[in-house]
DNA sequence: CGGTACCTTGACGAGCATCAAACCCTGTGG
DNA sequence: CCACAGGGTTTGATGCTCGTCAAGGTACCG
């Protein structure tokens, strides 16, 4: 088991640095590891789970199901995630989670949460950190799906994507960004249908704004993408988050 | 100036019962109130607002404004939220907050609010509590935009607003509820033109399904609405929440 | 080799946006 | 008292975006 001193993910400076009383007190909470194979649901709609976890490595979605079988992606899950902090504060879990590609997840115990937010009141504040954050983010996604039109809702996704795989160091020397998952999904998050995803990101392609292929993107111009999300050329200032 | 002991919303079942010293520690944090007129911007999005509220009477909408102007309605204020807690923790807003009618706030002060969490473990996971249910509702409203027919999306807005306001006293003997927003305010929630909307509202009314004119919405059967939405009928089983 | 999962492309039509105009109601000032 | 303006609601006409249907392509796997 990785010790949370050694942990993979602190090389990010996106992360907030640990004491050495915290690593201690963040050690004696965790209560293993775990790994799950592509397709596997870690957390279920409904459920009362009794873990929640840290992602070590690997990706995947939150989603929504419908009645009628459809679904929504609510967001993609990236290294450094926080999963099913929902389940431990509301009672259940509002979504599901699946991993999309191989997985490792640091396990933690829904019970000692409490007393973990108890014990350490800057561990309780980071907690409403993570959870006001995650508002914000569901938050813009409802913006765009609601305001835009297909060609920038994918343009946004795509950037939004392509910065989160960067700042837990997935971008490749040469530009391109591992990015796993199907247009299907994609176009789960943006209430698009898949046809039409497929179309709109072939115009991308032919447009030079954004090439995804074979689990791989590159963007030519991030200032051009930038553009046609409508969003200001975002000064990569990645907001630097505690890990749990 | 109002004493928390005799909040008025305390009335309502929707709120967790406070001890003696949880009510005195909330009135030494209360810092005082606030009546505003409606249309008044309580907090601008991209503020760093020194100040949070929690609503002691009237409503209100959270929305994104985009590049181009338009808006994006979050979602509507009402008796009881706690607002501005984003930019507490974030440090500044990612929305805006206006009054749609008449408003009264309850003022607390931002700098009090780290020293309030430390003080009150069960204060903090309140926080964190409140938090995560803002996501949760930010979750379904994204999924409705993103997956339902603009009959359903409007269905399922009016049957939330509807519960919402039932929830702190404000439906009427006869069955009508109160519900002063704009036809344009739900489009902008929804991601429809006004026009759409308007036009929706008609043939719901039609089908006898819900019934809103002149700020005033009546819903026949719930049960019919719900199926419209796409809810499976909802047993009013309304989250208690904590009271800030 | 058939089967499955995913991507791709074309044809067609529906749902919804947009444009335009009329119709309230309320408040305001001559 | 009436003219007028402004904010909100209502309605009709037109056409674009996007969903749906259908089919074919490719890679991978038992």
């Amino acid at each position: 088991m990785i010790r949370c001193a050694d942990c993979p993910l602190r090389e990010f400076g996106l992360f907030d640095p640990f004491s050495a009383e915290e690593e201690d007190a963040m050690q004696r909470f965790k209560r293993g590891e775990m790994a799950v194979d592509p397709g596997t649901t870690v957390l279920r709609e409904g459920s009362k789970a009794a873990q929640l976890y840290t992602v070590l490595s690997g990706m995947g979605v939150r989603y929504k199901t419908l009645p009628d079988g459809r679904r929504q992606v609510i967001n993609f899950i990236f290294p450094g995630d926080f999963v099913g902090l929902q389940a431990s504060v509301m009672g259940e879990m509002q979504h599901s989670a699946e991993a999309t590609t191989d997985m490792r997840l640091c396990v933690f115990d829904r019970t000692t949460l409490w007393r973990f937010m108890k014990s350490s009141p800057e561990r309780a504040f980071d907690l409403t950190w993570l959870s006001a954050v995650e508002e914000h983010l569901v938050s813009e996604a409802l913006a765009t799906v609601g305001q835009m039109r297909a060609e920038s809702r994918i343009a946004w996704a795509l950037l939004r994507l392509h910065q989160r795989a960067n700042a837990v160091g997935l971008a490749d020397p040469c530009g391109a960004t591992p990015l796993p998952f199907r247009q299907q999904d994609l176009a789960d998050a943006l209430g698009l249908s898949l046809v039409h995803t497929n179309k709109t990101l072939k115009t991308l392609r032919v447009r030079k704004l954004a090439l995804w292929t074979d689990g791989l993107l590159k963007i030519p111009s991030r200032k051009a993408l930038a553009d046609e999300a409508g969003l200001y050329d975002t000064p990569e200032k990645l907001h630097r988050r505690p890990l749990i």
